[in-house]
RNA sequence: GGUGAUGUAGCUCAGUUGGUCAGAGCGGCGGACUCAUAACCCGCAGGUCGGUGGUUCAAUUCCACCCAUCACCA
């Protein structure tokens, strides 16, 4: 059923520029890629951006560090996200950078709508301060005692040890993590955004946005505590954008981030005649606006930005996609477990279809986390991409190119079987479009199930010791390379290199989703080549010692 | 500590608005086949559905508490 066409902008999460992209990363790119590729499949028009987070103070001090620019610093770190990226096949409409001009510019006018609006204001705060060093110390930058259960060596927001939570003020003995000296108290002027004001609004939001059950219980809670206003300034020395009218106040990195989706896409406008900035960020259009982020930050995405969008006379995001955390062989990602894998160590072993596949097969739309069981990644995509998907158009395209020159039969053996495939793209596009990718997986390879026993009931090699049964050899096989065929079209979005490689072994100039409903009958098709081969438990035990050593 | 989510066969996960709901895939075991990247096909497997109480004629599915894991506490 073909839908009328849809505009719409989607972002993933801004990758904080101090690091390298890791599997749990991918978990985020590859749930939005995936979710992009689809609907570009069905033909609607979808913009995809990203940018690289890069302001605050741990990457100040980390270019301080390094003896760099944090300009510098995060043109390098950006150059390596996005050849990661693109290696697992995550290309973006447009990757840019928080630090832009037209960030700093959308900043500027919020910030000002806001303020005209009586939605900012000032308050002195006390916070500690590290003379040594001159800067104001973040609470992840003091650490000492906890107040209550007297654990040595704490962050100053919160005990590992008793799960309290403070202000770097109540711990004992504290120490500033960048000069090792006593950090003092001192007052400052902050700039406040009046979140407060607007619960009934994201009240509302929250029920037009459609969320997800367990991300409304989380708001629900939020809104039970009581909205705070947001402290929105940090004090010089800071990488950001300078607050207009003063000397030492900068945004918060936080506030400058997700309007970073909208400069980027500001960004592509400017290059882009089809595309026009207010149609996709003014209230009043028919496009749509998603974000796909962790659980980690859904306060952000949910609370802080819609009101802020809200206030400053934006339109807010038609839904926020969160999802959960990544595990590795059940367990938070370790280094010295060797389960801190990096997206690049990963590829110097492996082949992004896998993973990508593996992700798939496990996600869906909720905040639960995922686990990377390493064990069960080589059993599983071994099984179900090699063994079953790949493995139709294997054993059938044998016969067609060595008994019928590459041709396929004219007419389908088995039409009604072919019918039921081409039925499933409605059942499948609906797992897609709600993310319930391990649904569409599971569906998907019941399905190639169904065609290997096709086969194995048909026995095509049998009949090819026949003369009189070439035709029916030559049909079987048309009808299995038709069956492979339709379930490829269904994983172009998770698998799309290897989906690539099909078509132009099928000899297809052009895959839609619709095209799953049009056999392939008459052609000539290539010479088989191996689309995928398996993982080997070798190259995983070599990715997890790599993985120990860097 | 508070709050939210999760806890089902060796592994990864479905499922139940309470009563054929104890399931799938993988692994394992047995068999068959040989077209296929030792792939594919057929059959078998019996896990107190995290624990303890409670509500009910009946709970894995509802409630309470506890334990474990993840996250958040701005």
């Amino acid at each position: 059923m073909p839908e009328k066409s849809r505009k719409i902008l989607v972002s993933n999460a801004l990758p904080y520029a101090n690091g390298s992209i890791h599997m749990g990363h991918l978990v985020e790119y590859l749930q939005g890629n995936i979710w992009i590729r689809f609907q570009k499949l069905r033909g609607h028009q979808c913009t995809y951006i990203c940018a690289s987070d890069v302001h605050g103070t741990p990457v100040m001090l980390k270019a301080r560090e390094m003896g760099l620019s944090p300009e510098d610093l995060t043109e390098r770190v950006t150059a390596e996200f996005l050849r990661d990226f693109s290696d697992f096949g995550i290309e973006f409409d447009n990757y840019y950078t928080t630090h832009s001009p037209e960030n700093e510019v959308l900043v500027g006018e919020i910030f000002e709508t806001l303020r005209a609006s009586g939605d900012i204001y000032t308050k002195t705060i006390e916070q500690a301060y590290d003379v040594q060093e001159s800067m104001f110390l973040p609470d992840r930058f003091v650490r000492g005692t906890c107040p209550r259960c007297g654990t040595s060596d704490q962050y100053g927001d919160a005990c590992e040890n008793c799960g309290a939570t403070y202000t770097p003020a109540d711990l004992i003995d504290p120490i500033s993590v960048l000069s090792g000296s006593t950090p003092v108290k001192r007052d400052s002027e902050h700039y406040f955004f009046r979140l407060s004001r607007y619960e009934q609004r994201l009240r509302d939001w929250m029920q037009s946005a459609n969320l997800e059950k367990s991300v409304v219980a989380k708001l629900e809670e939020w809104f039970e505590a009581g909205l705070q206003d947001w402290d929105i300034s940090r004090d010089a020395p800071y990488f950001g954008f300078r607050i207009p009218g003063t000397n030492d106040k900068y945004f918060y990195v936080w506030l400058d981030a997700p309007v970073g989706y909208a400069a980027s896409f500001k960004n592509l406008c400017a290059r882009r005649d089809d595309l026009d900035f207010d149609e996709y960020w003014r209230p009043g259009h028919e496009t749509e606006l998603y974000h796909f982020i962790g659980k980690d930050i859904m306060y952000f995405h949910t609370l802080f930005w819609p009101a802020v969008l809200q206030g400053a006379g934006f339109r807010t995001p038609t839904s926020v996609f969160a999802h959960g955390f990544l595990t590795v062989n059940g367990q938070k990602m370790s280094k010295s477990r060797g389960t801190f894998i990096k997206a690049r160590t990963y590829l110097d072993h492996l082949h992004p279809a896998h993973l990508r596949y593996y992700y798939a097969a496990k996600l869906g739309p909720t905040i639960e986390d995922l686990d990377l069981n390493l064990d069960d990644f080589a059993a599983r995509v071994n099984s179900d991409l090699v063994g079953k998907l790949v493995n139709i158009a294997s054993r059938c395209a044998g016969f067609i190119n060595k008994r019928f020159d590459g041709q396929l039969a004219a007419e389908l053996h088995a039409p009604e079987m072919q019918a039921r495939f081409a039925g499933a793209a409605d059942a499948i596009a609906d797992y897609y479009e709600r993310r319930e990718y391990s649904r569409a997986m599971r569906t998907v390879m019941a399905l190639a199930d169904e065609a290997n026993r096709y086969i194995d009931e048909q026995k095509p090699w049998v009949m090819a010791r026949d003369e009189q049964q070439l035709d029916t050899v030559q049909a079987v096989c048309t009808q299995g390379i038709n069956l492979f065929r339709c379930l490829m079209i269904y994983l172009t979005p998770v698998i799309p290199g290897v989906a690539e490689d099909a078509r132009s072994f099928l000899q297809e100039q052009d895959w839609h989703w619709d095209a799953a409903g049009t056999p392939l009958l008459g052609t000539t098709i290539s010479p088989f080549r191996p689309l995928l081969t398996r993982v080997e438990p070798e190259q995983v035990r070599n990715m997890v010692e790599q993985s120990k050593q860097s």
